[in-house]
This record gives C-alpha cells, structure tokens and sequence, in this order.
DNA sequence: ATAACGGGTGACCGAACAGTAACGGGCCGT
DNA sequence: ACGGCCCGTTACTGTTCGGTCACCCGTTAT
C-alpha cells in the first residue's frame, strides 16, 4: 500500500518519523510495529533500510548529536573572549533546542530510555559537550575539577531546556542563552575566587 | 532454600537489593529473575511483597525522592539568609549523592529507565526540587522565570553529580556544595542584575 | 509480450519475560 | 505428636515483540 517511495527518501522519512516516535514514548515503549505504522509502511520494510531497532535507533542518536556539536562548536569558534564564547555556545544550545525539539527529547527528555550502547552514545555525547567548555574555566583550576564544573554547566542547560521543552513553554533562545551565560560566566569567576 | 527470613525483613532486604540492581542495570535490561537471584529468592517471593515489576519500581522511586526530600528540606529551614540556604541545600544534596550512590543513579543515572508512570514520579521529585529553591531567586523576576531557573540550578547539581558518581570519583559534599553554591549564588545575581 | 528489478506485504517463528497455580516443609502452639 | 501457618519452590502459561521467509505487483528495458 501507501505510496511507494524511492529507497533513499523512504529511508529518510522513517529517520524523521522515528525520532517523534521515541522521543515522545521512549525506546522501550515503542515497539517496531509502532514505527512502521508511523511511517504508513510494514515492519520488513523497516529491516530493508536498518538492521535493527537498536541499529535504528542509533542512527538516530548519532545524528541528534552531530547537529548540536556541530551547532556549538560552529558557534563557539566564532567567538574571541572567553566571555563571548559562553554567550555563543548556549545560545546555539538553545536555538538547536528549539528548532529541534523531538531531537533534544530524544537525548535528554525524561523518556529516553537507554541500555548499555545507548548510554555510552550519550554519555560520549554529553561528554564532547562538556570538554568544549571545560577551557573556559580559569585556567588555574586543575583538570578534573575542570572537568566536573564543565558537566554542571552543561547539566544546567539541560535542566532549563527539560522544564521548558517539556512544559511545552515557548522560548526566544537568543534571551534564554544570554541570561544563562551570565548565569554561568558569573558563577565561575565566584568560584574561581574561592576554589 | 536460603535462610527463611519474616515477611518484613525480607521486604526490606529485597528493596535494598533491587535498588542496586535496578540503578546499575536500569528498568528493562532487569528481570524480576535477576532482582529474585539477587535476593537469593525466587520470583513468586517478589510477588508475595510487590504487585508487579511496575510496584516495585515505584516503592523504589518512592523512598528515593522521600529521602532526597526530606535531607534537602531539612537542610534548608536550618538556615536563615538566601545565600546560607543556597548553601546548605546543595550541601545537603551533594551529602545524599554521597551516601546514597544508587538511589541517585536510579532517579537521575543515565541508565534510568522510564516509562510513564516513572518519568511522572521523577518529574515531580524534580520538581519539587525545583520548587524548594525557586523562592530563593530574586523576588523581582516572575514566576515562570524563577522557576525556569531553578531548573537550571537543579540541573547544575544533577550534572556534576551523574558525572562524579558514574566516573566513581569520590568528593567531600561539604566543598563540593559549598562552591556548587557558590556558583549558584553569584550565577544569580548576575542574571538578577541583566534580566 | 515478457523478463528482471525493486519496493512492499502477510503470516509466521522463537525467545524473553511478567505473572500464577499448586505444592513442600519447618516451626509454632496445643 | 499434630495440625495449621507461613515462607518458600518448581513448573507452567500467555503475551509481546524483534526479526525473517516467501510471495506480490507495478514499472522499465529488451
């Protein structure tokens, strides 16, 4: 039935129809048939494209995650001052968050139901993320501790992008990636004083 | 086999154990066989204490957030200036992840597994959380806005925390909390002065 | 016309696993 | 000594779901 699609386009329409699916239910809770359904096809039809559900869904995670490196990193290369750079990288954060909203519940929303390989794709994820801003922290803090503060910033944007993405809060991610980056900025030179 | 034990001990053994089990392992990847085996039991045992798999989990989810609760609580009425509360909350916080490895793991580890009900329980634990430290924000940003940001603080700790405790670091909550909160503090003046 | 190809389907298999029914055996009070 | 009680076990059922097999049909090329 349904509209018989060329191989590269069908393969793109169940990636785009799959991330809404588990972003919303969670891996467990969505189960192949759900998928197909989804995309107005049947179940083999997915195996032609993907070897498996955890295969599929790790394709969807990997490119999640590659649009919002490559949104930061973009952002922050493009700043000089440290200052400026915090400013640039959660405000391409929080624009990715809100023009990406299924992709952010995917990695991070209360759903996202992992196991073993899935945990470490994220956990990778969140890592890359933190050590691109780990050197914005005063150089004469030591590495790990560094590295520890770095997980709490990303942490922080995270948990304000949850609440709003799934309170269905509208947001203007230009403001909301200023004032968090004041946010930060300002409580890591508190820190630094202290530490 | 193995040590008859009255119904009220071995309940007790029993959510002792699943909690380990479940943080480390997560929701699905965990057989009620796998809890029983841990137990040194077998399922219908489960099933003599616990509903389902789902009541179980619950009970676990239940004692979890009560304790986080209540430490923080306790914590921050202990206290009389916002700086001081903001202090000791995280003390208090960093104090429960400290003791409490796997409970922290099962509410906010990486491998937390969750359905709908689950991610409900979980959302309001947060929430909670949320709601205890947004009166300590500034009175003159709005409501909505407090409360956006004291997720973002919550996040803040979540983040270190799932760090520190998933890499097996140890850390002293005191200093830990005490620059957390440092952060936190002088974090908010500056958005209080920018907003 | 017809063969070949490629996208699609219906029906099925096997394993994992939550949950249950029926039964066993030590320890108590009498 | 014995009958009931409680904690436990063995063995099973039913279902869900990932994954596959065999087949179908419209289109294009010869």
């Amino acid at each position: 039935m349904s509209l018989r699609l060329p191989a590269p386009a069908r393969r793109e329409q169940i990636l785009d129809v799959s991330v809404q699916v588990f972003a919303h239910r969670g891996f467990h809770s969505t189960s192949m048939n759900d998928v197909a359904e989804a995309a107005g096809v049947t179940k083999p039809v997915l195996y032609q494209h993907f070897d498996s559900k955890q295969d599929l869904y790790m394709a969807l995670l990997e490119e999640a995650g590659a649009r919002l490196r490559n949104a930061v990193h973009k952002a922050v290369s493009e700043a000089t001052t440290g200052k400026q750079q915090t400013e640039f990288g959660y405000k391409a954060y929080f624009r990715w968050v809100a023009q990406d909203h299924d992709a952010f519940l995917l990695l991070f929303g209360s759903r996202a139901n992992r196991d073993e390989e899935s945990t470490i794709a994220i956990r990778r994820i969140t890592a890359e993320a933190a050590h691109a801003i780990a050197p914005l922290i005063a150089a004469d803090i030591e590495g790990e501790h560094q590295e520890m503060l770095a997980h709490g910033l990303v942490g922080l944007a995270e948990g304000v992008s949850r609440h709003l993405v799934e309170k269905g809060v509208q947001f203007d991610p230009e403001v909301l990636g200023q004032q968090i980056a004041d946010l930060a900025w300002a409580g890591l030179r508190a820190v630094h004083r202290n530490g």
